[in-house]
DNA sequence: CAGTGGTCTAGACCACTGA
DNA sequence: CAGTGGTCTAGACCACTGT
């Protein structure tokens, strides 16, 4: 009989898998479920919050808990950073620095970051490489207001990602990702023809409500984000 | 006093985002927190636990937890079925197969799927609508072995997916996420000109060590995959 | 109002692993 | 071998929400 959270878990996994529990039916509460495995409650709970947590069932006060007639399949994508995901491939990380400019914010980036009329930006490109090959390009725009010392930064010799970790504290990301076609002068950066098929993530950070930084990063051709689950 | 393992996990997200706990330092011990918090030591591995699950923190046996230097950040992207998705936003959900074949499986497909040489599979390609407008093209491949009655399955009026998640259990899934240029092909598909930049996810999903079915899901032209954390 | 899951406690034992 | 996190228990109270 099983007694940890684990075998629990997968004893219900497994109970779904095999039709013994349909989908969309309602599944027994945590106090039976407790008796019949013979364990404590907190220990089903755990099982319980695990599977709810994992989109595989569907839990309600008072109501019960349901076997999610589609489970909410969800994919977790580790983004390492570009310096690490070069040297955890056995190759050699390169860094340069394309461009460097204060700006002021156009009209879409001002309200992709909620900024006031006339807001000043910092404004990179620059591209990472991986023995020497072009491997990523960064396009990013660092929010003056909130960060006045970029300004005084040189980011010659060090990106700016690891500028404003070191730097900057932020409490909300948010994460896109599309393909996009390279255009001229992408695809002179990552050494790929024009109109070639790029996987692209943007990536916003805000801290207390207001925009830390937006930098749009584009990945090299063949480029691929995978995950199991 | 923080006493709720939120508040706690609140408490301590916010001492490091301040930088009162230095990235890379050594972080007290649970018995020891629990002290200070004023609660039970459950309540603080609770806290730890998910803050350790968000890749803040690192934990070891013995030798103790500390704050992850650059935090690994993972982006959760929850993929709905097509049908919601359409439907999500408001749109009338359209399908169509366009073809449907048994077909002996390619040298590419048996080394992706460990299928033995000869292995037969059924290849659909369908197309998912969003108020008539082609929104995805899909093109699955299932392994007959293992799904004998998908040779009988009629697919006219019922995509695969949903015939799937009915009639055969999964536990392994690898996703991955590219950028492709569109051929001819699928172009006309998604109504959409050859070469444009087109996202493309790629699902193998498995049951007890051996392969379900292989699915190409290709958007439509500027489709955005957008998470928050 | 009553039944469900959500959380906390105090204590215990265990598994792993660094010194 | 000793210190850390990992887990379980038995019990309790609470928050939410369907009826």
């Amino acid at each position: 009989m099983p007694a940890t959270y684990r075998e629990i878990k997968a004893d219900i996994l497994g109970k779904i898998h095999k039709g013994v529990l349909a989908p969309g039916s309602l599944m027994p509460n945590e106090v039976d479920l407790a008796r019949s495995y013979g364990c404590a409650r907190a220990t089903v709970n755990r099982a319980m919050r695990e599977l709810a947590d994992d989109g595989i069932i569907e839990r309600r006060r008072k109501a019960g808990t349901w076997v999610r007639p589609a489970p909410i399949r969800q994919a977790r994508f580790v983004l390492s950073r570009v310096r690490e995901e070069i040297e955890n491939q056995g190759a050699r990380y390169g860094y340069a620095l394309v461009s460097r400019a204060v700006e002021t914010a156009s009209a879409p980036l001002r309200s992709r970051l909620a900024l006031e009329p006339g807001g000043k930006v910092l404004h990179l490109i620059c591209t990472h490489h991986a023995d020497g090959t072009p491997y990523q390009l960064e396009d990013r725009w660092i929010n003056l207001a909130m960060n006045p010392a970029a300004a005084q930064a040189d980011f010659a010799a060090t990106g700016p990602t690891e500028w404003l970790t070191a730097a900057v504290p932020f409490s909300d990301v948010e994460i896109s990702l599309q393909a996009v076609r390279a255009d001229a002068a992408t695809a002179q950066h990552l050494g790929c023809l024009a109109g070639d098929a790029l996987l692209q993530t943007e990536r916003s950070t805000w801290w207390e409500g207001r925009a830390v930084a937006f930098v749009q990063l584009t990945h090299r051709p063949g480029h691929r984000m995978t995950t199991r689950c």
